[in-house]
DNA sequence: CGGATTTGACCGTA
DNA sequence: TACGGTCAAATCCG
């Protein structure tokens, strides 16, 4: 938890970065041609980004005992009892992050109001198991990316009703996705979804603009963490202020989730869907990642761009204007 | 009829 | 050996 800050430092500088490519692209996507639906994704993937950077200057580290709400982070909470989710009435939301040693994953907990609190999170899932698990009152439910063999999407999650308060299931996600869903597509729900399905390598082709699935992991903390008040907020986008009093919008609870497998650290948006391999290699080693992000870019779909990091130059000293973006 | 779900079997790991 | 996770055949559903 105490780190030495370098983490948290090449953290800041990335998300830093990310908002310096996102913001190019908001300048080139501004125009006749643009779609509302980019535009207002990438300002609330933007805001999410800077409001990232601003948590860990805020807070510091301890990322891996962060709580992220609403996009934002929080400082280190109890997970259970008394957390804020309990108070949170019906859009409560949380994301609790949990150390896991050889598989690291990113478990949420979401209130179910209606039937379908399960899985609604922008991507398609398939189900592929059901295990009842010891101890726990309700079985767990295993899923993975409707696109795995068609793209090789290696993102998988599990459900399972809490056993304290079955009106809340803890989502367990795994896997980063490496299919391309665009948030358009993910906003307009399953219906949309299921349209895209069948043109979704024309969509790639089309438009590789950015990765709608985005997001902020650490594995070699062996947590995730992510979220982004996402592209789906209806209307208005998250300020930015306050970390602390946001809450969530009502359908932002079931779209929360999107990006919550990308590795938005490194991935940017052109081509930040090819490290579905990277997970099988370095689960718990985020260096790995760091160190050969491209040896392991070997997506199924053979036609992606990877994102080399070696176009990257985090510079330490960094400098950031955002007057010069949009000039 | 194709895709999604169910469910028992199988496998890897601790 | 028990348990969690995945596979795959059977079944369901639109």
């Amino acid at each position: 938890m105490e780190q030495t800050g370098g983490w948290e430092q090449e953290t800041l500088i990335n998300e830093l970065h990310q908002g310096y490519e996102l913001t190019k692209q908001l300048k080139h996507h501004i125009g006749p041609l643009t779609s509302p639906e980019s535009c207002e994704f990438l300002v609330h993937k933007i805001i999410s980004t800077y409001d990232r950077a601003l948590s860990i200057l805020k807070f510091g580290d301890s990322a891996g005992e962060f709580q992220q709400v609403a996009g934002t982070f929080e400082p280190p909470q109890p997970l259970t009892g008394g957390s804020p989710m309990s108070e949170a009435s019906d859009q409560c939301h949380k994301d609790a992050y949990k150390k896991r040693k050889t598989s690291p994953r990113w478990t949420e907990q979401v209130r179910v109001c209606s039937g379908k609190g399960t899985g609604d999170d922008g991507f398609t899932w398939r189900k592929y198991g059901q295990k009842d698990i010891l101890g726990a009152n309700f079985p767990r439910a295993y899923y993975r990316c409707t696109h795995r063999h068609v793209q090789g999407c290696l993102a998988t999650k599990q459900v399972q009703k809490s056993d304290a308060d079955p009106s809340i299931v803890e989502i367990t996600y795994r896997g980063r996705h490496t299919c391309i869903q665009s948030p358009a597509l993910a906003s307009s729900g399953k219906e949309f979804a299921k349209q895209k399905k069948c043109h979704l390598l024309e969509e790639n082709q089309r438009i590789p603009l950015f990765n709608f699935g985005t997001g902020f992991k650490t594995e070699d903390m062996g947590i995730m963490e992510e979220t982004f008040p996402s592209f789906s907020f209806p209307s208005s986008p998250s300020k930015t202020q306050n970390v602390e009093t946001i809450s969530f919008p009502e359908p932002l609870k079931e779209k929360n989730l999107l990006g919550s497998e990308f590795l938005s650290v490194f991935e940017f948006p052109i081509d930040n869907f090819g490290f579905g391999e990277n997970l099988q290699h370095s689960e718990s080693d985020l260096s790995e990642i760091i160190s050969a992000p491209t040896s392991v870019t070997n997506s199924p779909t053979g036609n992606l761009d990877f994102f080399s990091l070696d176009q990257v130059d985090f510079d330490p000293n960094f400098q950031f204007d955002a007057s010069e973006f949009f000039s």
